[in-house]
DNA sequence: GATGAATGAGGTTTCATTCAT
DNA sequence: TATGAATGAAACCTCATTCAT
């Protein structure tokens, strides 16, 4: 899962222009430049007020230029997801699987959560919009979403399903578990600001995460 | 006039029009047609989409109408999602309140998992916008999501607090298990159509995350 | 001159509804409210902004009570520009007339110039309203000045044509020298302000336009 | 690009496009036009029938062309507004300042009561507006204001300042004089029209001007 | 490769205005 | 008399998008 990079997605001619034609050199800067302004754009004005022309703006660069590289906002957003929909996907089912579950499910659970708090603070932004846009039926961002945490559920139910001691529940559906531990994964990195805020230290959020996951893997539930 | 109350959410001045003056019964009908096309258009069309026009189309009115009402699509869905909080809130609020955490904690986690996953079924383009909006530091909408899950929290924090076994994590900060619990639980409810064509049926869902609930406040961790 | 009041002007039908009828006591009131808040929002708010649904919220009703008594704002401006100029037409006049400019030439020229600066500090935005509709050809609001100025005009000709030893370039036109005349003191008295601004005070205004005044009726040019 | 300066007036960034950028020549043309538009819409339309559609329609563009050039109406006029003010303001400086007030004060008085007339007549729609905007207390017009008048009442103040044989009175307020002076030529010049109509004729009006204002810096008082 | 310039298209918003109550 | 309520109409303004250069 997930091994095939740069040739499934719809993001397969990303590093096409429009008009089909593989950008040079320079022309690749130009196209790197904005999307890194789309990303900093969409963290620091928000997704709902996201605009070609002040993308453009920033970047130095008249709109018509922009649309050299990328169809609408969507697609270059879309870029930004698939990327890093891959590279996190990728990254997080490797914590799953390099882990040793029976023996030291503790350190794995610990660091499982640690990355998904990790990904999850530093890719906010692209992630809010993953979730909004496919929650909306949008099946670009939907497969986007599926590359990013399929690896992961699949991973956590293998993990689960290898467990032979594993609770009566979790034995029954191991893609339950998988799925309702990477929901809970996911939610809390995605709310560590606002939970910190409610009186939750990221430290004990860690922890009780860990402790969760470890649990309904490792059976000791 | 304004005897016709009861229909309002939480937000003290929800029934006034644009101009300051307290809507006549026709008004409020006027008023209740919008929010309900509101509400419909957001589930049919999507957020992204959702526009003052086609709002006052598929009601019947003159665009200006709208503008009676409300400053914007945005002032509109907040009354929706405010009032949507509340009352979702304290529903959800009750539910762990009212249980007996203690003898029937099983009944008890069940029928929690049971209130989010259903609240999330006929809500979910409004928690969708809620949760956008706030991430994106729309203060309105934050305060709103706080609204919904801040009694949540809470009710479950203090749960866990009365629990004399609780495990030694649970015991060091309740306020992050239950923070992760509602995390689980409204991420979880989200997704439950996704989580279904992966392989997870909710009722093994539910009963997964009614174990984690029971466990982590009845303190079996 | 300007002895016909009440009879000409399109204020002819001022007192009367919309609708033709003559209101009572209590609609005369809310008429004469209509109009106090009209002339203070001109003064507060511009003409470029003034609008019905401000007077009628400042005036604390609804705009369809404005419209029983006035077909538009400039209705009411109208209205409120044709009795000033009707008023300060008179007065104007009398000053000029009654004035005795063959021994207290002086004295005259001195109480015209004040009757201008006070008139006109008094009525600024009014005047403004005057000036830009007239000149823009809007024939309602020229009546309107001509019933203002002319009666200053026609007794400044009269006065001039009175002085047997008038400047010769004065007695080929009496006309000219009284429109002059009346073009410097509104002008001027229109721009007090901004004139004392510019370090001409009221006092020497007054002074300087008197001087001018007197010479050229008296003669002394 | 931009070698196409000396279009532009006073104000320094006049001839950028609202994005900041510096229009070529095809953009100044554009540029250009919507003045040239916008000058004759205001003669004819008047003020307060202004509106950026038909300015654009006039100009066989869309409307969306005209913001990319200016702000709002106001912004269109207030070049046009600068661009007179300046080199109106400079003419009438000039004709004082080179006129020989000693020796040929009567010829000097001629042409600047001529300058006057002269000037008002072609821009009366102009001056309407900058009269009530800066009346209104729309600073933007009140410096466009200045910038038409100070210069003529500073170099009137200094002409009165210079002639030896000034009567009391202006000698002890040149500014005064200067501006009673200046407020006449215009006001006069504004209404050139009416006072004709009223019985004065324009060479009637130029002689009578002419004759204040030699005698009042002259101090033939 | 990049962009100056122009625009089609459409939502937003505001007002004046009307009518039934 | 007064007004709650609704709306037609139109201007505003912004964007995405497209070419010719």
């Amino acid at each position: 899962m997930s091994t095939a990079v740069g040739a499934g997605g719809s993001s397969g001619d990303g590093l096409r222009a429009v008009d089909g034609r593989i950008p040079g050199r320079r022309g690749q800067q130009t196209r790197a430049r904005l999307l890194d302004v789309t990303r900093d754009l969409l963290e620091t004005t928000g997704y709902r007020e996201l605009r070609v022309v002040d993308i453009a703006r920033m970047a130095d660069m008249s709109s018509a230029t922009f649309y050299q590289y990328f169809h609408d906002v969507h697609s270059a957003i879309l870029v930004l997801a698939d990327d890093f929909a891959v590279t996190s996907g990728a990254r997080l089912e490797a914590v799953i699987v390099d882990a040793d579950w029976t023996r030291r499910a503790d350190e794995a659970a610990n660091q499982l959560a640690d990355a998904f708090l990790d990904i999850w603070a530093r890719n906010q932004p692209l992630l809010r919009v993953i979730d909004l846009a496919s929650g909306e039926g949008d099946e670009r961002f939907a497969a986007c979403r599926r590359r990013l945490l399929n690896p992961v559920g699949e991973a956590l139910a293998a993990a689960v399903r290898a467990q032979v001691a594993a609770a009566e529940v979790a034995r029954r559906s191991p893609n339950a578990v998988a799925g309702v531990l990477t929901a809970m994964l996911a939610h809390v990195s995605a709310h560590q600001r606002g939970l910190e805020e409610w009186g939750a230290s990221v430290d004990a959020l860690r922890a009780t995460m860990a402790g969760i996951v470890r649990t309904a893997i490792a059976g000791e539930l």
